[in-house]
DNA sequence: TAAGATTTGTTCGTATGTATA
DNA sequence: ATATACATACGAACAAATCTT
């Protein structure tokens, strides 16, 4: 999935291939993605690389993290609501 | 106990000093070790650093775990057994 | 039945150090 | 110098299983 030999880094493609598996649907609102753990092993990729993804992905209200219960994927209309406010 | 200019890292220094105890019979076949809790106090390191080894131990047929219960040592012979069947 | 304590299990958050390009 | 990416290690919160009171 991840290319060694890039023109994209490797944080965004991952970064691309997660917002897809969000805007696809493949990871359902209002549910928990893998945590951070197994995106690291499905990747291959370090511990900051997917905080990095997800922190991007966060920024731009696809998710939510709660600490100690998982990543969430919020709603589209919340998402918007919150790019609007702000309140990233 | 620990060596804080190390050349091994801290967790496999723990890893040594763990399978130790155990091929010593310090911890002895059947009985439970010290909880993840009690061993974080005594090397003084953080949760996910005594999880780390003792994942290892387990993966190496020395432990196992019972959740709610305790971490208890395995018998060499049962260890053995597992490693045979690659049950982990 | 219920509540609390203990223990293992899981998750996010953060920081530091190293290597590479 | 800066950005990327790795590994290690810390802390904290939450959850589930087990046992006791």
């Amino acid at each position: 999935m991840i290319d060694w030999a890039p023109d994209e880094t490797v944080w965004e493609q991952m970064y691309d291939i997660l917002r897809k598996r969000i805007e696809t649907g493949e990871y359902k609102a209002r549910n928990p993605i893998p945590s951070i753990t197994h995106l690291e092993q499905e990747f291959g990729v370090a511990r900051g690389t997917v905080r990095k993804v997800l922190g991007k992905l966060k920024d731009e209200g696809y998710l939510r993290a709660i600490s100690g219960k998982g990543t969430f994927v919020l709603p589209r209309h919340e998402r918007l609501r919150r790019l609007e406010e702000g309140d990233a």
